[in-house]
This record gives structure tokens, C-alpha cells and sequence, in this order.
RNA sequence: GGGCCCGUGGGUUAGCUUGGCCAAUACUCGAGCGUUUGGGACGCUUGGACUCCGGUUCAAAUCCGGACGGGCCCA
């Protein structure tokens, strides 16, 4: 196999986000594109760790929030399908019939993910009579099983997840992380008794999120997605997006409050204190690999990427460096002071490959590994490491209080990496040039910036929402959740609101 | 959904326009030996490629078609 980085030469600057990204996640080790799959990656043992960190965060919040963990089939019948489809019919009809009509939107293409499933046909010789697919997401699975494990008010609430592999046939342009087809997916599935109970669960879910984005010291932006954008069957969608680098917005986890739609398709009843059955209200949330395609869009630089520590596969490197003579002195000082962080709790990597120092420095670079540790003679001649950290910055460290010192360094680095990424996320943010009606015609004042998100106070109707999308080119996220304090004149309407809008070109 | 470009050792690439001299160029990389090691070391030895299927032709890396894979732009 090839060495672990590229020369420094050959990296894309990160201007080019298009160039940079799919270079720096194979240079980096993260994923090889070799494959010959579309969309499907090999994770290499790199990148699978991070990765790996990134669920223990989600595994660590799971279990604080007594969410348990089960494990479904991949294979679905295709007759499972059918009560999918029904629950769609049935909410078109409620909308036509004008039911609650803004609060149940639903495209029958992209119900079901009917263009997007892989199917199983055959087996062995035999074509089977009952067509099988491979799960997009797991509704249909879970609430399958759902009724049979609920029965009565004492069963709920149920908090389940799952992490699997899920499957879509994605046929535009796919990559790394961002759009697979083979997607590592974690999705919460949960029932309540009612519906204030499934929104106190979808607070919770937020504050969950909350947590794990700033672990991996990622700001987001949380919005209410439109109704057109709502997940099929859901009664509103919740979305977190991250802010790329090129502007566009990465839509990384979602949240959705079912009400009792789902329940009703799939006859999850449950008896209530009075010995009546009532439907259950449920809520999901979801999140994938398009973590770590943040984290490696957000953090990365010009010499690669930067592992924020909490998620670093390796947060410590140490580089001994040697000098002839001395070699087994140099080799034995750097494996003790790895031991000795590694009992503290750190993970931590001795690169005693046989080559010049400089060259490692630049592979774990590439790698973000947060901080490298240096040491030869002269260091442990004056009872020092000497520390560089991912996020710049040199300096000499006692070696006598090592531990309390490396803390101390990635707690710097992690808070260098919220700031950047908050300095970020700011300098992407602007408020939308002034829109212009003439003739029923609306155009912009000036021009729509690229790379940006803009953010509109914003009080029309859908049929207006379009207007500006259209007039845009640019997509809307939906209604900030935190609202504005104030109100402020809507871009169209003109009246005040405190309604907080985010538009955006997409992933 | 629409358009455009690309596919040569593990990686980057020359060759393709004008078919033969290509049993293929350079760098990098892998293996081995030696000297080295505080920001990309050097010497010697050695290893490794025309995406696949079909067509045109005396002859295809090169021309044509398709598949698969990769990339970009626009809706």
C-alpha cells in the first residue's frame, strides 16, 4: 500500500472545496474510493475509528437518556410496503379533504423511497415470490414489530435506536460521507402515549444533539423544515445543518414528530389507564456519516484535516526522533511516556517508522492528529517534550507534569476549533439582498452572493416562499428555532414578525 | 432531470489530435541492502499499468459504440 499521506505539494488548497474534500478524505486514510461501487467507500481503519468516536458520543447519549438499542433486519418484505403506502394515500386524503392541509404534506414520488430501494429478487435459483428490499430506513421494520411489543400505557414510553447500514440508490453524484448509497446510519425511533409526550421527546432529541455537535466542536443551524420538506408521513420535520466550507449546507441529523400517522397505518395501539385503546404518537431522528463529512469540512486546512480530541483516533503522536548511538535511549523514553499517557486516558501513537521526522510531521498532519509530541536527546536531556499543536502553535512541556499538560493543550485546541468554527459560520451569514416586484415579476437587488446562508425575516405564504426560492436559486431551511428576539418587516410582506428564516444552496 | 469532461503501475502522469517506431515516459510508491534522522534524506538493486465488452482495421492505449467507474457545471 501507498504511504499514509501525499506530498504537501499535492494538496488541493481548500478554496477549492470540490478538489480539496475528495483528495484529503482518501489522503487522509480515511476512506478508499476504490471500490467499484458507486457511492460505496471502503472505510479504511481510520476513518471507521473516527467514526466509531463519533457513535460512542451518540452510544453515551443514548444510554444517559434511556433510549435502547436493538438491531433489525436489513431484508424487508415488499408487502410491508403496502401499509407505508396506504398511510401516504391516507394522509393525501386528509389533505385534500383540507384536514389540518399545511400539516400534512406528502409527495407520493418520494413516499417510501419507492425510486430509491434496492431490491433482492432471488435467491439461490429460485425467484422469490415475495420481492424483497434493502431497508432505506427502518419505519416500516421497526413498526412492524412495534404492536406486538406494545399493549399497554405502562409499555410506553419505548425508546429504541438502532446504528446499521441503510441503502438508497442514489443516481446523482455521489461522495464521501455526503451522498452514499451504502449510508452507516443511526436513527432513534420512540412511542408516547400522546402527543405532548412525543414533543417533549423531540426537545430531548435536541438537546442530544446539541451535545454531540459540540463534542465534535461543529456549530449548526436548527430549523423547522417547510412543509414541502417535510419527511413523508411526518407531521413536521426538524432539521440540524452544518455550514460548508463552500457555503452549501450539509443537512447532518433530522428530527421528526409523527404524531399518530404511523401508529394508525401499523395499528400501534396501546390500553390506556380506562381500558381504551389509543394510538400511539411517535417521533424519530436520524443522523449519519455525514458527521464526519462535516467535521472533515469544517476543521480541515490547507495541510489537511484537524480532528477536533474528542473524536481524534489518535490525539497524541509522538515523533522520537533519533540520533545515532542513542537510538535505543530515544525509543525506550518515547514508548514510556506513551504508556504513561495511555494509562491516563489518551490515545496515543509512537511513529517509529524509519524515516526523517519532517516527512511524519507532514503525514499526520493530513491526518489532523490534534497534537504531536516530539522527542530526542535534547529533550530529554532538559526533562521536556516538545509539543505542536494541529491548530499551530509550538511550545516545550515539562515532562514531570505531562498529563495535566497534554489536557491543558487539547483543551486548547478544542477551544481554537469552536472559535474558528464559530468565526465561520458568522462570516457565512448574511442577510438576503432586497427583492423587487414589478409587474408580478419579483427580481434581486444586486447579486445573490455565492457561498453564503442567508437569513430573511420572513412572514408569507408557501406560494411566497417559492417566489424567493425561485428568484433566489436557493433553497429554504426552514424556520430558525430560535426565533427572532424582536420583530422585525418581513422581505415580502413587510410585516413585523419574529419568524427567522435560513436560506441556502444545499447538499 | 439537463449538459460537459475523464479512465495508462498503489498514487500523479507522458503518449492519443495524425493507429504501427509503445513489450510505454517521468515523478512518487513498494521490496531489499547500506549510510542517515530536530520540517519532505541519499546511493545501489529490484517490482509494478493501457477499466471492461463489442466494432472498424493487416494493425488499437490511440478511432467508433455500449457498460462500469470518476469528476465538473446548470436546473
Amino acid at each position: 500500500m501507498s504511504g499514509p499521506a501525499k506530498a504537501k505539494r499535492g494538496i488541493p488548497q481548500k478554496e477549492d472545496f470540490n478538489e480539496w474534500y475528495p483528495f484529503i478524505v482518501e489522503a487522509a486514510e480515511l476512506v478508499d474510493k476504490r471500490y467499484p461501487i458507486k457511492g460505496m467507500d471502503v472505510w479504511r481503519p481510520y476513518g471507521w475509528k473516527a467514526m466509531r468516536l463519533i457513535d460512542g458520543l451518540t452510544h453515551a447519549e443514548m444510554e444517559r437518556s434511556e433510549h435502547e438499542e436493538y438491531r433489525f433486519p436489513l431484508l424487508i418484505p415488499e408487502n410491508l410496503l403496502e401499509k407505508e403506502n396506504r398511510l401516504v394515500a391516507l394522509l393525501k386524503k386528509a389533505r385534500d379533504e383540507g384536514v389540518e392541509p399545511e400539516e400534512l404534506r406528502i409527495d407520493e414520488d418520494e413516499a417510501g423511497f419507492k425510486k430509491e430501494v434496492y431490491w433482492v429478487k432471488h435467491a439461490g435459483e429460485n425467484e422469490l415470490d415475495i420481492p424483497m428490499f434493502l431497508r432505506p430506513t427502518s419505519e416500516t421494520a421497526m413498526y412492524t414489530m412495534f404492536p406486538l411489543w406494545i399493549r399497554s400505557h405502562a409499555d410506553l414510553p419505548l425508546k429504541t435506536y438502532q446504528m446499521v447500514n441503510t441503502f438508497r440508490y442514489e443516481t446523482k453524484q455521489t461522495r464521501s460521507f455526503i451522498r452514499v448509497r451504502e449510508i452507516h446510519f443511526f436513527e432513534a425511533h420512540t412511542a408516547h402515549i400522546d402527543e405532548a409526550c412525543a414533543s417533549r421527546q423531540i426537545d430531548e432529541d435536541l438537546e442530544i444533539v446539541g451535545n454531540i455537535m459540540a463534542a465534535m466542536c461543529l456549530p449548526v443551524l436548527i430549523s423547522k423544515r417547510p412543509v414541502w420538506d417535510t419527511f413523508p408521513g411526518a407531521w413536521y420535520t426538524i432539521a440540524i445543518d452544518v455550514v460548508m466550507p463552500n457555503g452549501r449546507t450539509l443537512q447532518v441529523a433530522s428530527v421528526h414528530h409523527y404524531r399518530d400517522q404511523w401508529a394508525k397505518a401499523f395499528d400501534i395501539k396501546y390500553e390506556d389507564e380506562n381500558g381504551e385503546f389509543q394510538n400511539c404518537h411517535q417521533t424519530t431522528y436520524g443522523m449519519s456519516e455525514r458527521l464526519l463529512g462535516a467535521v472533515v469540512g469544517m476543521h480541515g486546512d490547507d495541510s489537511g484535516l484537524i480532528m477536533p480530541p474528542k473524536i481524534a483516533p489518535i490525539q497524541i503522536v509522538i515523533i522520537p526522533v533519533l540520533k545515532k548511538g542513542q537510538e535505543e535511549m530515544v525509543n525506550e523514553s518515547a514508548s514510556q511516556l506513551a504508556n504513561e499517557l495511555r494509562a491516563a486516558g489518551f490515545r496515543v501513537k509512537v511513529d517509529s517508522r524509519d524515516m526523517r521526522p519532517g516527512q511524519k510531521y507532514y503525514d499526520w498532519e493530513i491526518k489532523g492528529v490534534p497534537l504531536r509530541f516530539e522527542l530526542g536527546p535534547r529533550d530529554i536531556d532538559k526533562n521536556s517534550v516538545f509539543a505542536a499543536r494541529r491548530t499551530g502553535g509550538k511550545t516545550p512541556l515539562d515532562r514531570s507534569e505531562i498529563i495535566t499538560l497534554a489536557h491543558a493543550q487539547l483543551a486548547e485546541i478544542e477551544s481554537e476549533l469552536i472559535q474558528r468554527a464559530a468565526q465561520h459560520m458568522k462570516g457565512k451569514t448574511q442577510p438576503l439582498p432586497e427583492l423587487i416586484e414589478c409587474d408580478g415579476k419579483w427580481t434581486v437587488e444586486g447579486e445573490i452572493a455565492d457561498g453564503v446562508v442567508f437569513e430573511i425575516a420572513f412572514d408569507g405564504s408557501d406560494a411566497e416562499a417559492e417566489i424567493i426560492e425561485r428568484t433566489c436559486g436557493l433553497t429554504f431551511l426552514g424556520d430558525a428555532v430560535e426565533a427572532y428576539s424582536e420583530p422585525k418587516p418581513c422581505v415580502i410582506t413587510g410585516n413585523n414578525t419574529k419568524r427567522r428564516v435560513w436560506l441556502a444552496r444545499t447538499y
